[in-house]
DNA sequence: TTAAAATTTGACAGTAACTATCAAAATAAA
DNA sequence: TTTATTTTGATAGTTACTGTCAAATTTTAA
């Protein structure tokens, strides 16, 4: 099987891929009903009609059933869509709008369904946390390259921890008004940083 | 006991967190000689000459022996403390550095292993991510009050979220470059926020 | 189509972080 | 000292997670 992505082994992912979705959904929902913490993974892979061996196999965690996505592809996208006129800042700022605005209904409403439950139970606001820092270093990778500095610079640093930690603040204050608009209380949040944080 | 801080009640309270600190010590050492995940709270509470229900009850958990720490009012302390001729921005960051440099040698070592521990094991990063929010919504109260808003003004959480997020990048770079002055690092990056996050 | 090889799965056993409970021990109040 | 209150430790149990291995499944080769 020397040619890496056969279709054969595609299929087979795909398959995987699947399965994995498919305990994701079933766990949202069991979450959902009996909360985080009174769902068993054992229950979760009843559920799913897998055995808890190969639920550990899929997701390390628990945790992770919940917390896995692909977002950071398509924020990559946006990323490096946005046109080199536009400030560091504004580009992630335009970025995140756009990915978000990418996104159907369904899928928003999963995406707040979600916030609330990692807000609202220690353990998954801990983890989502820490891939948040993973996300830190996407965006100073990103920004590194856009204008031409090293990831580890500090002033690319300093300015990817400030968008992290502005969009630390937009989830938690979303998580307890989740009729208000995520895209729009991201923008205008990453405005305020952009206009020097005004008080 | 109507008088709520009788004197006898603060003695009892002393001893507790007398040994509350040894068992934090204990933990420090085990976890410095075994590693954190190869260190049982069992070890701990031998080590520590008590049982491992009092370990649970004094640390709700395991993480908590190693992140517990009072630097809160020490923050409100060098915050108020701050002139108010400073901008908001300015204060934070005297207070962040006075705040530091209250500390002695011995509290700086304590402090960078600890970093260094935090950032390099997932768990105690992300419970300590976690602890960072409660500091966030801290700054936003202590800023709040000191501009005349509410602390759920978007203007005061958005500033609340870049300050804690400059300090995560700054605690994760810490930790991999330990001989840095961990003040001076601080410094410059909220200098950086001040100035508008230049690239 | 069938046989061999590789991968995935599930069953089983074990560890360690917690939780709940309750009687014994230490401490404070009377 | 005696009584009341709080703190402690022992015990038993739950659950997240790890390691191992044979059975089942799937892929590759014949």
């Amino acid at each position: 099987m020397s040619p890496e992505d056969k279709r054969t082994m595609g299929l087979r992912e795909r398959k995987k891929a699947k399965a994995m979705a498919a305990v994701q959904m079933h766990a949202l929902r069991l979450f959902r009903e009996l909360g985080y913490n009174a769902t068993t993974v054992e229950q979760i892979a009843e559920a799913a009609e897998i055995s808890p061996s190969t639920f550990f196999r899929y997701f390390p965690a628990k945790e992770d059933v919940l917390l896995r996505d692909n977002y950071d592809p398509v924020l990559v996208a946006a990323f490096e869509a946005q046109p080199s006129s536009l400030s560091p800042l504004q580009a992630v700022r335009r970025a995140f709008v756009s990915a978000i605005a990418d996104m159907s209904a369904d899928e928003l409403a999963i995406v707040r369904e979600r916030d609330q439950l990692i807000v609202s139970v220690p353990e998954l606001r801990a983890a989502a946390l820490n891939n948040l820092t993973q996300t830190m270093q996407l965006i100073a990778e990103l920004v590194a390259k856009r204008v031409g500095r090293k990831p580890d610079d500090a002033a690319v640093r300093t300015f990817a921890g400030a968008v992290i930690g502005v969009n630390i603040s937009v989830m938690l204050y979303y998580a307890e008004h989740p009729d208000a608009d995520f895209a729009e209380l991201l923008d205008e949040a990453l405005s305020k940083l952009e206009a020097g944080l005004p008080l």
